[in-house]
DNA sequence: ACCCAGAATGAATACGTATGCTTTCCCTCA
DNA sequence: TGAGGGAAAGCATACGTATTCATTCTGGGT
């Protein structure tokens, strides 16, 4: 009667069944699924045979119980309007997958990943990468302790103290600099900041790197607000930046594209201002949207293919070689992508000439 | 000499580690952990003090073994570039994560998730939502013998085969039917339509819902290219569509915010015309870019909250009733979003009055 | 004073797999 | 021809927990 092309399958199939089956032992079935154990053609063929006709799959969570390795990472975002993470999200992912690991993925809202990474660790996951978050040292402690490697993406460790943490970021500080010279070379003199989250690594670098370019220079933030990287603080910051004065900003730099974007739409929809003939802005990540045509921004790119690889690398490194994770700090440089928000030399600069 | 707080954490601290330290036995260290089992305080607080003691967390794995839960949604994903998955995906996780659930990630690049499935059956997940995929149907069925639900989120089967599979999805059919009658009400007259693509649920039903809406009319579409949900396929096809000639389309209507950035773009700077004064175009998501001064783009919702609530309704449904999951299709009704994409009733229409 | 119900506890077992150890088998080489 | 060795397979055990069953304990009701 059962019209069901499988044939009469059981909801669990187990190793048993399928040794059963095929007239082998259990372990005969173990090796057949485990790479690199000893089994003879004939009985390889014979349980392959039996576990397709009765649908058969190793029980995950029965073999990591005992090899103590899940295959899992744990993942840790936050910000995922920033349209940076879900790129990011993808690669890792799926440069993961290659490998045959598989992230176990977890939101959060708040800066600290405390309260999560006690969640993740039930899991006993073989990794953590977390994006956009940090980790209290007596976390990070309890990590290095369960031997569990962290990597830290697009953050540093806030505290200096000796930490087993590692981290991939981009040369942030690099990046500011370049943005400052760009921006002094090119004739701004009335140069303004806008702040992601004051708190994280990211933004103190830029700015820092910020400032230190334009003092080369010999200038300095001409005006300063914070826009937290969300896109409506954004609005708001630039709204107070160029609030009817005297003088206003002649550029902008905003510590990321999605907050980048924001500024531009304020400046250009609601205060009627040109960009660039008016106002250079300036943003940093190169996400796919800063090259499309409604804004063409000049940014620093933070690129995401060497950083992704720089992640699964540091991972893999303790994973293979059963080290005891230390901490490891990498920085892969990038480079001014240069697109027509920013100003060429102004008239009044040539004429100085 | 070692100044870790923690004292002498073991790396792998066990239910009988904690026993022995209370001294419970084993049994009272899981019931402690077991909401709901019968544990009296004074040894619930003793457990509770060793195990704080020893960072005792329970062993996901080991218990799943055992309860046959694992806690874990299996979450399919492709097409993160489209802003509207990113924002499913946060949704869906933050829910999930309320009730203890978590995910399990899984990229796909193709349209079938069949090989990805197969490797979550191993993880022997609770449910598995599939986002902007289809699954044939023999895997289907072998989810269906596996007693675990699954839902489509934002596709239905293709087949009408009598599956076990259910589905998640906003009304397209009146979505395009109300971008029509938005269209033709306001005088167009050579109304376009970018699908996306061709063989997805979705399109087909927001073509078919388009198609009606302006038959009612008496209009049809009067031009037709094909952007395959991708940003650079729906240039190209702008391109196609606007190629010098004696008419060219009066409005577009384009089967995803996401490809509808594009065909803006496309429109305004490369082939110099207006939106909405030139061409009116209308998108379908609701993405939060669609709100963007730079877009302002008339659109059709697709309503996340609704959706995603949804989705883990089925889910739970059929987790905490034991039920073999049934076949469940899910419409959330979307309303038109009139910003500035559209134009008026031009100046020709209004003559004729 | 006695009994009984219900709560609280412990001992033992099962979940599904990997793997160390032992045994068997076959082949090769002296 | 016999010994030795390596490959292959089976047996048994361990992984860390939840849960059944039996046992003890507690308190309240008559």
């Amino acid at each position: 009667m059962s019209s069901s092309a499988s044939p009469s399958l059981k909801t669990n199939v187990t190793s048993i069944d399928v040794a059963r089956l095929a007239e082998v032992s259990q372990s005969a079935v173990s090796r057949t699924f485990t790479p690199g154990a000893s089994v003879s053609e004939p009985t390889r063929r014979k349980v392959m045979e039996a576990a397709r006709k009765l649908g058969y799959r190793p029980n995950a969570h029965a073999r990591s119980l005992i090899t103590k390795r899940s295959r899992i990472i744990g993942l840790v975002l936050s910000q995922l309007g920033n349209l940076f993470y879900p790129a990011a999200l993808q690669q890792l992912a799926t440069r993961l997958q290659r490998d045959g690991y598989h992230v176990l993925l977890f939101i959060n809202d708040t800066p600290n990943a405390d309260e999560l990474v006690h969640e993740i660790l039930q899991y006993h996951v073989d990794g953590i990468v977390l994006a956009a978050t940090t980790l209290s040292s007596v976390l990070a402690q309890r990590c290095a302790d369960a031997a569990i490697p962290v990597v830290l993406f697009n953050r540093v460790m806030a505290s200096g103290g000796a930490s087993t943490v590692s981290s991939v970021r981009s040369d942030n500080v690099a990046g500011g600099r370049a943005v400052a010279r760009h921006l002094a070379d090119s004739g701004h003199q009335r140069v303004a900041f806008i702040a992601g989250n004051e708190e994280t690594s990211t933004n103190l670098e830029r700015e820092r790197g910020f400032r230190d370019g334009l003092a080369e220079r010999g200038l300095r933030i001409w005006a300063r607000d914070i826009g937290n990287y969300d896109f409506e603080q954004a609005c708001q910051a630039t709204r107070e930046l160029f609030k009817p004065r005297s003088e206003r900003p002649d550029a902008v730099f905003v510590a990321s594209d999605h907050m980048a974007f924001a500024v531009m739409d304020t400046l250009r929809f609601e205060l009627r201002l040109r960009v660039p003939e008016d106002v250079s802005v300036v943003g940093f990540d190169n996400v796919p949207q800063a090259a499309w045509a409604s804004y063409r921004l000049t940014t620093v790119e933070q690129p995401l293919q060497p950083m992704i690889e720089a992640t699964v690398g540091l991972l893999q490194k303790y994973l293979r070689d059963e080290l005891a994770p230390q901490s490891e700090n990498v920085v892969v440089p990038g480079q001014l992508i240069v697109r027509d928000s920013v100003r060429p030399v102004p008239a009044a600069a040539r004429k100085r000439k």
